[in-house]
DNA sequence: ATTTCATTGTTTATGCTGTACGCACACGCT
DNA sequence: AGCGTGTGCGTACAGCATAAACAATGAAAT
């Protein structure tokens, strides 16, 4: 019996949804719309509006039906959140041959990941069941794969590798997301947030106590470049990568080489290979000045004395 | 006027909360409960049965109160989840200085972190606004970053290791948590879940479409081992940030040499220094046997043939 | 042409949720 | 004793997902 498309499960529903796989009944009558047209809805009530505005009756709303007649579609709203992921997987491009070999490759990826999560965020509001794994979030996850394989590791460690650098692009984008959606629900900005919050903090951040979150918030390095910090991580974790690859067996390791110095104050790579002859340490002079202060506010935290 | 208490807007009011700066009036009924009554309660039920459950009518029924009671301790229920957040920051131990230097110091920090993040799932769930910055969360903030300190690293590359670190450690453990939640929630092991959709997957997971995806299915690897895979990612963000520290003008290393071979199916350590006298490629014979599996299946990706 | 019947759309109802509002009571200070 | 403030409680409301029965549709069978 059950509600309707005589499926057996609605999990194991969801997932035939997710491919296709329901063949139109030749009989009854028919649909008013396709389930596409649905998940495209909701995904746009959640870009404009968040998660939280994703209801059955909101998404009805929009289509000009009733709630339950969704039920007829989807087995539950669960389901209709899968499909919405898979649905927004289908924008990103897929990982391919990239000419600076397979770090270039993955760097563009975590890249992609990083715009989707931005566009989307609330993708990472809800539960990741593993890679998902729709049409479109099977082939994104192949072709990330697929460039892996340039590395030459066993099939272990590559998912071990995929694992890392899908990890860290989420947890980063999460925390960058996190932050922007105070801002823009609050309606305040970060500034004006932690200045409306100034009287605690200067009761709170004393030296004494937290010297080294003092020092750093003296530094200024605790308000909100955030999103600086992601390319400093993602280069860190391509590094490991790397370093992995070429310790092992067999592995080849097809980078070009980058051993440029990078900055000593936000670790992003040094520009030209300074003129003077001198190592060049930071990447700007804005760099140089924040150390300068952060070495006076601090103690002299990152000089031997 | 306002509800209660005399606060100045709630989300203020809510700081104001995790630092206990709300003086006790001396006139008028005293309260039948103490805040850290509430939010423990919060906390357990949350444990015990997820973020879903816990709402302000379970909570005054655990307590033997009424709903609305709550409202005169916690001005919404945002701040409660802030206070059960920075609530159970106090469980985990404070990074201090290890006999291995940052590294050590720093390698369990974040173990610590992923054991908190199992114990209380729920954490990963909502919004985190910055490093929880109420008492405990900032204590823990204070005591990683002092760690870092021991890199000479300047303040904002400070920050920016930090960040990687941590937006690895959550990104990781919130995957292993989904996917324990999809098991505890179904009631079904990952095996179940995976069979129930076989006809699925060997209608989809054809090699011609997703050679790669198929190979790595055949090898085994996708299934859920996935816990292991964090010492992997773990060890690799270490690594890249002690290459950092070492490429740093600056920098001074304090960290024991580790230069140990590791396996190269899972990435682990090799255990022993090999006795024959061969160089020791696998941890164990069970990931020997899985690389040869995988070799097999995939048509010898991992061997130059 | 009429009946049959699978399938879709709608209506109604249930039990959750967070929380705004107002009233009654208890306690410390005057 | 009594005043005033802060507390605990009950009611009420809007919104949520969805179960179940029912009405409308339209292709196939007779």
């Amino acid at each position: 019996m059950e509600t309707g498309h005589g499926g057996n499960g609605s999990a194991v529903r969801g997932l035939e949804l997710l491919w296709g796989l329901g063949e139109r009944p030749k009989q009854g009558r028919r649909p008013a719309f396709t389930l596409e047209q649905i998940v495209r809805t909701a995904v746009g009530i959640a870009d404009a509006e968040g998660l939280a505005a994703v209801s059955m009756r909101r998404i009805a709303e929009r289509l000009g039906c009733t709630t339950m007649s969704l039920y007829r579609y989807v087995p539950g709203k669960a389901q209709l959140l899968d499909l919405m992921t898979d649905c927004v997987m289908g924008e990103v491009p897929l990982a391919g041959a990239a000419p600076g070999g397979w770090r270039t490759g993955l760097e563009r990826s975590a890249r992609a990941d990083w715009a989707l999560y931005h566009r989307h965020p609330w993708i990472l509001r809800l539960p990741a069941g593993r890679p998902a794994l729709g049409p479109n979030g099977l082939a994104w996850y192949e072709s990330v794969l697929r460039v892996l394989t340039m590395t030459g590791l066993p099939p272990a460690a590559l998912v071990n590798v995929f694992d890392l650098v899908d990890a860290y692009v989420r947890g980063a984008a999460r925390d960058s997301l996190d932050a922007a959606a105070v801002e823009r629900h609050s309606g305040v900005t970060d500034e004006q947030w932690w200045a409306a919050r100034a009287h605690i903090w200067d009761a709170v951040f004393v030296p004494a106590r937290y010297p080294v979150v003092a020092s750093l918030r003296a530094a200024g390095v605790l308000a909100h470049p955030r999103d600086r910090g992601f390319e400093f991580g993602l280069q860190r974790v391509l590094d490991s990568v790397e370093a992995f690859v070429r310790n092992q067996p067999h592995g080849r390791d097809e980078t070009v080489k980058r051993d440029e110095t990078r900055c000593a104050q936000c670790g992003d790579p040094v520009p030209r290979p300074t003129p003077t002859g001198r190592p060049r340490v930071y990447c700007s002079g804005a760099c140089r000045q924040r150390a300068y202060r952060a070495r006076r506010a601090a103690g002299s935290p990152g000089t031997r004395h």
